[in-house]
DNA sequence: ATATTAAAGGATAAAAAGGTCTTTTAATAA
DNA sequence: TTATTAAAAGACCTTTTTATCCTTTAATAT
């Protein structure tokens, strides 16, 4: 359903909005250690969210990643759609080119719920309020191995 | 979450199961025509399908595929495990590599229940009775372009 | 100003997934 | 028993996805 790519973006931008801030950019390979990404992809993936206005940096000393206001009122739906492309999210589950409500595939009716909850909700919140929710349920965010200490 | 092999042997046994039987076996190239599948890839799948015993076929003139009783009585989730593999079916929506109630992903609540009723469904089911089932539903099967004529 | 730091850019490589083709084997109809 | 048919087997090829590396550009601390 989702790149390997955009689980990464989501991840760490989530991860972004938690842990740095304008004041405390964090370099590329902080967060790749972080949540366990291989560093030299995600470097490659925040290009692109910095060139659609994602997520921001600056280069040089104490440079790095980081999300202004205007970047936090993004949504995941719109780093899914920069990373994987607008058609792909929405493919039906067994693959048919036309799958809808009076051209079902066998498990549509299974599907399609669970389609409009989680995309709702990657539509409605914006990627502050995700990652207040992510950091308040206490979910995780790395990868693999252990959590890092704060 | 499915590889588009698993998706084309889904569909593929289905429509074995509603259109197929011993009496009447239908080739590769009839199959994949019908749903829309590239017939050499389907063939190769099909091989993998006979192999472990999810479908039955013979060689030479009225050969072909079909399904026996024994065949009817499989499920979706073996056809999956059998092409994906037993561990990427379960997978993290989020690609986390420990996704767990007490680990959750930040949409792990949401992705639950659904799996647990899609796998369910594909657990419980047998083939025959998925297959009865989409027939009754009028569900379809092929992936792209119209219905064949039967 | 200059050295240093970290992202940007571009080129490439490795792996996996998807797809094709040709030869061999086995069943059967004639 | 032979020609024919259709699957089995195995070798390839292509595209997409994932991942790495090296050079350039731009901040900034000194």
């Amino acid at each position: 359903m989702l790149s390997r790519a955009s689980k990464y973006a989501i991840l760490s931008t989530l991860y972004l909005a938690e842990h740095a801030s304008k004041e405390k950019k964090m370099s590329v390979k902080a967060i790749a250690g972080s949540i366990n990404v291989p560093s030299p992809f995600l470097a490659k993936l925040f290009q692109q969210l910095v060139k659609c206005n994602i997520i921001s940096s600056t280069k040089g000393p104490n440079g790095g990643f980081f999300l202004t206001e205007e970047n936090e009122k993004k949504t995941v739906i719109d780093i899914i759609e920069e990373i994987d492309g607008t058609n792909k999210i929405d493919d039906c589950f067994l693959g048919l080119a036309k799958c809808d409500g009076n051209n079902p595939c066998p498990v549509h009716f299974i599907v399609e719920p669970f389609k409009r909850k989680i995309f709702g909700k990657f539509r409605d919140q914006t990627i502050k309020e995700f990652a207040d929710e992510v950091e308040a349920q206490g979910s995780v965010l790395f990868l693999s191995g252990l959590e890092k200490k704060k």
